[in-house]
Order: structure tokens, then C-alpha cells, then sequence
DNA sequence: TATTGTTATACTCTATAACTATA
DNA sequence: TATAGTTATAGAGTATAACAATA
């Protein structure tokens, strides 16, 4: 592929990740905290060092963030049963469920996009798929 | 394209466009500040109500950012030949400078990820970028 | 009187440093 | 003495409200 195709590529991925990310949640979440329900959804439950670690984030920081998943109830802050000073950040039913919903929702707004398309285009996409995961990998 | 291909799509779109954002540009100025600088060598020289709302963010924190990007000789801020009330905007030859750098890297790194493909798969791509442009554009 | 930009002030998010409790 | 977490405090970034200058 030559380069100036390289680039519309770049481009073109960096335009549609910026939509999908914009259709937000109900709830309406900061992104930070998004992306810790979504780590606990996908990882399971964690200490706060390294949920913050995951996150790149100071344990201050992530202290405060999960405080406020607390208030909102999707997360649950517990004291580890063989370590005291240990915390174990989990996810309720209700972050799951939020989790879901996000997902659920940019699926949704993806698929409908993706079902304007001519059957031959969603093939080309659908071998395309692997290849740009696969890039994503490495 | 059935559905869970959609959702793997998804993902993997989200996830490129998140390793392509972190590959930082030299002078590590924050996102709104590259996002004004972006909008200024694409578009042009604009007045701060009009750069305020084309980045959807309001006046006084356009006036920030903006101050930040003249200290650091990016930017230019004058006043309107026509309209003394008005401040144009522009982009400094350091400023192009810097985004043609940061456009650089970018597509550097993509290209040297596409290069470890073979000649089918880049072809392939070739073919699906068109149809992911569409989409974008929807 | 309406418009353009700026200043004053407050809120959120993140960071570093200091502190508490436990091992 | 070292580790896990929390609290204190400060620095960015953005917002609303009030203000100044110009049309």
C-alpha cells in the first residue's frame, strides 16, 4: 500500500473512533471513569494499585475516581480478607449493566452505519476486519 | 456483515485510533492546544468565536488555549484590520512546523505497521479504506 | 443596544507530598 | 522498615458570569 492511501487510512480511523466515542452513555460518566468500569467488566475485580497501574494512573487519582463509582453505585471498594491494608475494587450488577448498555449502544449506532453498505463492501470490510486487528496486536 | 464482526470492528477501530493518538508529537503541548493548531493550518486564520466554536468549547476557554499556543510562538493573535473588536487567529511557520512533524510521525508509525503485512492483506486494506471513508462521512 | 473578546471565579480531574494503618 | 491506601494541597483545563471596548 502506498503511502498517501497510509495516510486517508490513518485519518479515516482516527475520524470514525472519534464518533463512536462521542455516542455516549446514559448515565453520562466521565471518560476516566468509563474506562475503569469497563477494565472491571473485562478483568474483574482489582486492588487499587493495580487498577491504577492498568490505568496509568496515580493511586490518588484512581482513589478518587473509583470514590466517585462508589457514590454512583456500579462499583464496590472492600477491604481484602488476607490483607488489611489491601482494597478490592469490584463491579456491581448496576456497572455491568451500564457496561452493557455502552456497548450495546455504539454497537448499535456501528451496525446501523455498517448496514447502509452494498453486501459486496460489507465483504471487503469483513476480511478487512482480521488485518486491522491483527495490526492493533503487535 | 453479521453482527458480532461489527462489534470486532468496533474494537479494533477504537482501539488503532487509541495507539495512533499516543504517539505524541515532539513539543508535548496538550490536545485542545494540537486540535487548534490542527483546525488553524487546515482552515485557516479565524476569529476566536469562530475557532471557539468550530472546537466546541466556549470564548474564555478558547482565549486560554489560544494564549498558550502565542507564548509558545505557534500562534498568532492580532487584531482585525475591518473590525477592532475582533482578533484573527493564525498559524506561525513554527506552528506548520509542528503539525506537518506530528502528521509525520503518525503516518510514519501506521506505515511501518502496515509494512509487516503482505501484499494481499495491504491490498485488501487498500480496498476497505474507501468503504471506512464512507462511513466517516455518513 | 448588540457583539466580540477578556477577566474573575469556580469546578473537575490529575498530580506530588505527607500521613495512617498494616505487614 | 516497607507497603497499600488515603488525605492535603496544587496545577491544568474548562465553564459561567461579569466586564470593557467597539459597532
Amino acid at each position: 500500500m502506498p503511502n498517501e492511501p497510509a495516510h486517508e487510512l490513518r485519518l479515516t480511523i482516527m475520524r470514525l473512533a472519534r464518533q463512536l466515542r462521542s455516542q455516549k452513555a446514559e448515565g453520562d460518566i466521565t471518560d476516566g471513569q468509563r474506562s475503569v468500569l469497563f477494565s472491571l467488566e473485562d478483568a474483574g475485580a482489582q486492588s487499587l494499585s493495580a487498577l491504577s497501574a492498568r490505568e496509568r494512573v496515580t493511586p490518588p487519582s484512581m482513589n478518587r475516581t473509583v470514590g466517585a463509582l462508589v457514590a454512583l453505585g456500579l462499583v464496590t471498594r472492600e477491604t481484602a480478607s488476607d490483607d488489611a491494608r489491601r482494597v478490592t475494587i469490584g463491579i456491581t450488577d448496576d456497572g455491568i449493566r451500564f457496561v452493557r448498555e455502552t456497548r450495546r449502544r455504539r454497537d448499535e449506532w456501528f451496525s446501523s452505519r455498517l448496514s447502509t453498505l452494498t453486501p459486496e463492501e460489507r465483504a471487503i470490510l469483513a476480511k478487512a476486519a482480521p488485518i486491522l486487528k491483527g495490526l492493533a496486536d503487535k
